[in-house]
DNA sequence: CGTCCTCTTGACGGCTTTCAATAAAAGTGG
DNA sequence: CCACTTTTATTGAAAGCCGTCAAGAGGACG
């Protein structure tokens, strides 16, 4: 990762190798760090929103309330990712904004996406590709949701935290820390809590999974993703549009 | 509409005022119209994507298949809207694209997309506003699948394609044909066709619509709205960074 | 130590799917 | 334009998945 000023740059650059003034650019926005604890809303749906969030460290998500009261997880942000891109086009946040774990991110001011556009365009279709990741991604999850079972849809949601939460460098199976309720779970993929308890048992109990309180041994991860049907998306990204710096 | 020379300038224009330069550059690029029939593929998953796609009249819907060769189908596209841009991220089409109606679209090439953002950032700035409006267009979608019963999630279909499908203008209830069979209907909403029909006949009883073969008439647009929690998401947009040009 | 939240498990009920059969509509070829 | 075939729509009955209700156990926190 190189520990760089800015973790957006640290995202982007494996893709699209920045230039300098690219890198400066973004580590000059990076400015408004913040520190939340787990637990904290960040922002709440319906709120005005002026801001863009980037996750430096740690893991939130966002969720929205349906008439019914009803909740919905929409998706889980983690390093590097970037939370509040909905404010480029809506003045209020469209959804809610909760750290899962103790958090570190930072805010980026609307009015610096117009100096991003204009003063490097080539940054600009990155955010682009960003939002087109996104999309796909939750395209995943919407097609998950409409036609998968409930034990598959509960195994798309570990198989993908596992594969983007970082791991503690270990030998044996990936451990994962899951702060997440049951209930939590459930409005994410769609089912209440008490089915999702039996889904993570049945899990267990066919091999995939090894459960201790809130944490998650991952025994096998392909067996996961075929179950849940996950594609990790990101390694196809492939925008040689936007390769030759402008 | 005006009737312009590129319908994703009408598209725009209404919330961002374009330059003519902004215009005209769009003009030229919306150079190799094409007709499609209904039914026709336009694009299949996982092939090549170079191009984006813009509708200029007609409709059309995007679809992925899972392992299990379930269908699950992502979204609908209507006149003016930009239907491949996931192709800015990805060398493959993420979806499979179909024509509902007899269908005028025409393509633009990635390569455009650089000369967009940089000759003009300010039409970055709006796709990636585009790219946002779908992005909670689909969250949407997404929490009705979830969250929302079988009836509540036909209702929100019929009431999104009521809003965006241009209307003969009439003076009774808004009457719109709808080629879609109930199992296309059942892939969009996460049922199975033999509940769709049901769930229609459902709504009918119940006096939100009426049915004759492939046409439907709107009787109550407001409720439908209601019971399957439709928002405009069109018309939130507040992107007054973008206004200043640059 | 008590309270609250979360987890766990069982029993029951309801919503949705599956299976099946018929009717209606649309497409095809003569 | 008419038989013929294929697809789609419709409806009923039965089964299954998931939700609801309920009760107890275990932890976290004050």
């Amino acid at each position: 990762m190189g520990e760089g000023r800015s973790c957006l740059a640290d995202w982007l650059n494996p893709l699209f190798k920045l230039s300098p003034s690219e890198r400066s650019m973004l580590e000059g926005l990076e400015q408004s760090r913040r520190a939340v604890t787990r637990g904290t809303v960040i922002r709440r749906e319906n709120e005005p929103m002026p801001e863009v969030v980037i996750v430096r460290r740690g893991w939130l998500y966002s969720s929205t309330l349906l008439a019914d009261g009803n909740r919905q997880i929409i998706r889980f942000f983690f390093s590097g990712d970037v939370a509040g891109l909905a404010s480029a086009a809506f003045g209020t946040s469209t959804s809610t904004l909760v750290a899962v774990s103790d958090s570190e991110i930072c805010t980026l001011e609307r009015s610096a996406l117009r100096k991003i556009f204009t003063g490097h365009p080539r940054l600009g279709g990155m955010l682009l590709v960003i939002a087109q990741l996104e999309q796909v991604v939750l395209t995943d999850r919407l097609a998950a949701t409409g036609r998968l079972p409930a034990r598959a849809r509960v195994a798309a949601l570990l198989a993908e935290i596992a594969a983007k939460l970082p791991q503690e460098a270990a030998s044996g199976p990936a451990i994962i820390h899951l702060p997440l309720t049951q209930e939590e779970i459930g409005d994410a993929v769609g089912l209440t809590a008490v089915h999702v308890n039996r889904m993570l048992r049945s899990l267990a109990q066919d091999g995939y999974i090894a459960r201790e309180n809130s944490r998650v041994s991952i025994l096998d991860e392909d067996g996961l993703r075929r179950l849940g049907n996950y594609a990790d998306r990101r390694s196809e990204i492939e925008a040689d549009w936007l390769m030759e710096r402008a």
